[in-house]
DNA sequence: ATTATTTACTTAGCCTGCTAACTAATGCTA
DNA sequence: TAGCATTAGTTAGCAGGCTAAGTAAATAAT
């Protein structure tokens, strides 16, 4: 059925190595339909969180969303506001922060994204069950606790 | 038993930037206790892999091993030959292509990071059973075969 | 045999992650 | 209330992917 041979065993720290190239080729091939859109990754990737949180949302909370930290956004949304797609306002009960929201432009923008970005999405999945994309997604978040946990101990504090 | 909501019908393209995110934890745990000898993460990545391949491998062979593009390389080779730890050697049958070789310093260097990845390797992977891992390994081959298709049909050619 | 194409490698420069160090606002503590 | 620590955001600059474009060698085609 499956292979003989025990993947974990054999080929080391290649896993790491292969989601990061299968990371890379994914949002690359979503990219190619919406770059004509004027948008990158970085773009296209913090427009669709910003749309999945509840409105006015801050920086850090779409940062969180992404899991990048602060500064990696802050370029992204200076170039969205550019491109007039989002804004940003200071929250007047705390004015450390500011909260994002789309504009009018970029609503508009978003829905073809949408359009855009579902064909891709059951391309990049077919052949897989719900099941391996659960398992999948269970595997990550297992291993993404482990990697924290080997950061945590290695570094710093203590 | 397993979750109840499928996952990859709510969270869309979440589970590329989850690769990306894990990818990039899991290897700054493996970077944190290797980067005392001086090496940062694309640096221990291409001495592991270069171990793996026969002697004398070309460059081109460790960037198709690595999953990566000939100029990516091209920076990390150089600064391993910087730093002494690597030797290209024109290839005399074939002028163009480099063979690489590690130098007796890379040698007792690539011993040291065996050591401290084999403790990382199975933090990473704690929890995991051999089924979940290979299942996963085979998910990514798949997603990698279906992400090219894409590319090569949206892209240029036709 | 000459010319055109392919291949291995390099260089230059973009994109997007990161940390470190800063400002300003908030909140805690003495 | 004064002073300290924390938090949101920014700036600057590094790391390591990438493409585009160039050189030199090898190979194919005419």
């Amino acid at each position: 059925m499956s292979s003989s041979i025990p993947f974990h065993e054999t080929l080391d720290l290649t896993l790491c190595g292969n989601m990061g190239r299968v990371h890379r080729l994914c949002r690359e091939a979503v990219t190619l339909p919406v770059e004509p859109l004027g948008l990158t990754q970085s773009r296209w990737t913090a427009m669709i969180h910003l749309h999945h949180l509840p409105l006015g949302a801050t920086q850090q909370a779409l940062a969180t969303s992404l899991g990048i930290e602060m500064p990696s956004l802050t370029r992204t949304i200076k170039q969205l506001e550019l491109q007039n797609l989002v804004i940003r306002q200071v929250d007047e009960h705390d004015k450390r922060s500011k909260k994002l929201y789309f504009t009018d432009e970029g609503i508009k923008l978003l829905e073809h994204l949408k359009e855009l970005t579902s064909d891709i999405k059951q391309r990049l999945y077919a052949g897989l069950s719900t099941e391996q994309l659960d398992g999948m997604a269970h595997s990550l978040v297992q291993m993404e606790e482990n990697a924290r946990r080997c950061i945590a101990s290695l570094s710093g504090d203590k």
